[in-house]
DNA sequence: TCAAAAGTGTTTGTGGTACACCCATGG
DNA sequence: CCATGGGTGTACCACAAACACTTTTGA
């Protein structure tokens, strides 16, 4: 039995701005749900990948490209869009700050939104972003996918401070310098940069790193 | 631009089985890829969520329902289907030893399948199955689905011989005995099994278990 | 009494966590 | 010389891994 479904993506867009872990939402101009905050998304083209169609929603509205981006998850209630079957394939993509805050602030129907003040969204799009950064949290804890969320040279208090928003906790940062360097995931780049203070090494992410490491087993 | 994109569930279906970790496959009777091993799958129908439609579809095969079942993801490259654009959203079920034995031994285009020696398949469900894998094997070390594959009481032997298979290595019996026990994930049933050699425990899982775990931090 | 599988503790090493002071620079 | 953030080491504890023998039953 072929059903008429229809498939679109949307795409959770995180960015780091103003020491907060922000998402980037649109306006919905038309109905259902006129008014009301969305995540961006929108049909899938006939010859375009899905992961193809995530980068070029991504693109579009914030004009970056060559950004983590990932599956999280196929949505497809029923009910979920009030004019018909719609099913979302949901991905999230990570933009460092500085990129991100240029192109997001320019449009009157998008903005950046603190995850920690969510409003009520269109659809079921309080779920999706739930999901999102709950996957983005447990991904940060074993992986090294949290480098997305900064600019190629940063310091390693860049880098803490990048963990701590996202984690919402703060961390020792003797702790944390060992087990980041203990990892090899980053290498000095030997510049340094000064503001105020000692100046501080710059690192970068080694693309020859292992990007996702083993969690300890809990069973043997 | 909304597309003609159809909308199919594949759902890959584990047992333990002839102590070995398999998977139902069906034989394509028609055109593309006839006569080749495929997934169980078929089309989401209008009104039905697609968790409905995956244990729709596992009903159908195997006559089971109530078991552990999971989405994988979405797989939707434009030529994947060689009949025209077709997105599958894949997820994989987990049923006990015994119900599987009895219901998908009867269907002659239906076979249970060694996942350690697979033909080459239809579509690309090679590539699905590998994921679903890869993804039992990962979920297996950090949360409890591992209980899925076995009858409702089991013996601590059964449970690490599962693990083995799954696993596809030799564990320890004290330590696996010592964590299994100390997750409290089971609680034994008072009753006894012989067969040969000592008599063995019964346990049951716990349904008040926290089934997922928290892995270890790499990161702080 | 033998075969077969169940059941049980200890030691050692690794890695996580907690914790406080000195260093380099700019103003 | 002072303020500001950068950078460093150690002690304790918990848990993972390695490892061999005793117990219970049925034949």
């Amino acid at each position: 039995m072929r059903s008429e479904i229809s498939v679109t993506v949307d795409i959770v867009i995180f960015t780091l701005r103003e020491s907060d872990l922000q998402v980037l939402l649109v306006k919905r101009k038309h109905a259902p749900f006129e008014g009301r905050w969305a995540i961006p998304g929108g049909y899938v083209n006939a010859d375009e990948s899905l992961e193809d169609a995530a980068a070029r929603e991504l693109f579009e509205e914030t004009h970056v490209e060559d950004v983590h981006i990932e599956q999280l998850y196929t949505f497809g209630e029923p009910k979920r869009d009030p004019r018909g079957r719609v099913i979302t394939v949901a991905y999230f993509a990570l933009v460092p700050a500085p990129l991100a805050v240029e192109a997001g602030d320019d449009a009157a129907d998008a903005q950046w939104k603190s995850v920690y003040r969510l409003p009520v969204m269109a659809f079921d799009h309080n779920q999706i972003l739930d999901y999102a950064l709950k996957r983005l949290r447990y991904k940060l804890e074993y992986s090294a996918v949290g480098f997305q969320l900064l600019t190629p040279e940063f310091t390693l208090s860049d880098l803490q401070q990048a963990y701590e928003i996202v984690l919402g906790e703060q961390l020792d940062k003797r702790n944390f310098r060992r087990r980041i360097l203990q990892a090899a995931v980053i290498e000095p780049t030997g510049a340094h940069r000064a503001h105020e203070g000692r100046p501080a090494r710059l690192y970068r992410f080694r693309e020859d790193a292992v990007a996702e490491v083993k969690a300890r087993r809990l069973f043997p």
